[in-house]
DNA sequence: CTTTATTATTAAAACGATTAAACCTATATT
DNA sequence: AATATAGGTTTAATCGTTTTAATAATAAAG
């Protein structure tokens, strides 16, 4: 078993001090030492197929060019994109990427910021979790530098990328009440972040502004330990209460390709029987029989400007949050187009 | 601007050497340290906040607890749902995971190797690329522990979870078959793969094995680079060519979901115009009108095997390599069941 | 009252790199 | 000839931890 070559090794060889090897390997522009040397070391570090050890240069210098990832769960297609994208920006600037799924648990997502910051991360990006303000406040108090994504917490100051829930929900609702839709039912989830706020409040507005009365049974909370059943029962609700709705609102992808499977079991015709609009893009949207009218994210802004404003606050830290709110795209398809189809 | 606490300064503070501190706070069962000592600095440890530096650690100990995967597209939601399973696993032994993606690009690959070899992972999942039979030999030189997933190489041993892509294109084929079908389409894409390679063979040998003949122009190989392009080009040659073809056999869901939207575009009825089957599982094969026929690949065990395999050979290295086939499951719907609808 | 065993603690080296400062040596300057 | 300057290389400290081997202190044994 061949040890590792390390620097020693190629002093020896060459009959130099590592520092000399140190000094010719990483800083090659510096010129400082003779020509016939240099030549030489560069020789005998391509011979014995030398790699830098990382983990000794980051004890050296405290950076560890690594970022932690902490999103909801990887396994969503909707954060396994961002993640992607995030993947590929922080790459191209010489980090390294740690990914983990929190499944919106805080205790998880405890865990995994002091796992991550043991390992010397030089920042997160997170999807933050219900109930993990201090999570939040212990990385500001740590000095470690994190943008937030998705979601945020108004109160506490912080970097932060997300989209306008507000406005995104507002025109897809008011969308609903343009075909016709007066018994409008939303679903949601995780109620107490902030880009569900928003979301119920811009729906809830559109439906003000149209001056239509809100029935409150039809906003339905779905709770994440039990999805399936949440919207299944939700659904039913929405559909043979004492004041059905036509249309419903998924508020995030992950609850509209539950409901949608659920409205398909029922046997409903989308838009015919039912109008439906979700949040997020899902390849599932465009191949349904009558396409999904959504609300398009930026994905590849949002995680472009994620690592833009970390990687400028490891840079320089302190100089004032950046907070950035982004335009999301409405796209109108049939399931919401009564007025196409008739 | 506080500096991190080290073990130096719970020395200082409680007046005792630092390996004293780190005997007491690494080895807390081994009670050599006297029992007042121990108690004053797990207690000045609390106060000070102390949190290990594992760079530190992994420099001293030469592991990292670190693994490096590498998927061809974290955004593809097949292997983005690898991910999430493999680092659940590795996430319960201690380990951290390091996510890149490939994009089927050798090139990205080597590069994606050798940056997370520096960083001293102490082991590698992979899905191989084509051409990359140079990294792992690479890899087994260097001694660095490593499972390929979803393919391998044949010429090369080396630990690898599979699964039995052969039987799985046979019965898929075989199902399109005994459904009527004598014409059927094979989109491929990556073919010097053995997992490809291997469904390949398994769709001709069921269509062998049932006496069709067959045109050498139903095999269509999809290229990475121009997925949309090739897949359309090359469907319509499938509908419209001197032999067409009435079912279509996509071998991966990368393949699937912009084969179907074509479909779609065509005007084409499933399964009553043709017959469709795919390789993996995706959410929108199930939303679809006519929800289709496709094989289950077992992603759970397979992501689980590659790590219980890859965490055994790095804590015992070079006991015979473990190379596992997993079954995978068909599962059959209406896009390739004509019997039914008619 | 030595000697030996036992217990508690620490000094120091090591992991693999970086880097400020010191140290030669040879040439240029006065 | 004495001194300054520059070029080339090395010494040694450092990052935060672990761990071997040594030491000091105390108790038990002879």
């Amino acid at each position: 078993m061949k040890k590792k070559v390390v620097l020693k090794d190629i002093a020896k060889e060459v009959g130099v001090s590592i520092a000399t090897v140190s000094y010719v390997l990483s800083n090659g522009k510096d010129g400082r030492i003779g020509k016939e040397v240099t030549a030489k070391i560069k020789k005998v570090a391509k011979e014995l197929d030398y790699q830098p050890n990382l983990i000794a240069k980051s004890l050296k210098s405290g950076k560890t060019n690594t970022i932690g990832l902490i999103v909801t769960d990887l396994s969503n297609p909707f954060y396994a994109h961002i993640a992607r994208i995030i993947e590929d920006e922080v790459t191209q600037l010489g980090y390294t990427l740690m990914v983990s799924s929190s499944d919106e648990k805080a205790e998880k997502s405890w865990n995994l910021i002091k796992f991550l910051m043991h390992r010397q991360v030089d920042g997160f990006i997170i999807v933050p979790t219900a109930e993990s303000e201090d999570q939040i406040e212990h990385l500001k108090e740590k000095k470690i530098p994190f943008v937030l994504i998705d979601r945020y917490f108004p109160e506490i100051p912080s970097h932060h990328v997300v989209v306008d829930n507000y406005t995104s929900a507002y025109k897809v609702v008011e969308n609903l009440i343009q075909t016709g839709n007066t018994k409008i039912g939303i679903l949601t989830q995780g109620n107490s972040l902030s880009h569900m706020k928003e979301r119920t409040r811009g729906a809830i507005a559109a439906m003000e502004k149209h001056h239509l009365t809100i029935n409150p049974t039809w906003l339905k909370e779905i709770n994440f330990d039990s999805v399936e059943e949440d919207i299944a029962k939700g659904i039913e609700d929405l559909l043979t209460g004492d004041d059905p709705v036509t249309a419903i609102f998924f508020a995030s992808n992950s609850l509209a390709i539950p409901g949608i499977k659920k409205v398909n079991h029922l046997g409903l015709k989308v838009p015919t029987d039912i109008t439906i609009a979700s949040f997020d893009q899902g390849e599932a949207f465009d191949l349904y029989y009558s396409p999904i009218t959504y609300v398009h994210q930026p994905l590849s802004d949002l995680g472009k400007e994620a690592v833009h404003i970390l990687t400028t606050e490891i840079a320089s830290p302190g100089s004032g949050y950046q907070q950035v709110n982004l335009n999301a795209k409405m796209v109108v398809k049939e399931s919401s187009r009564k007025d196409l189809i008739f």
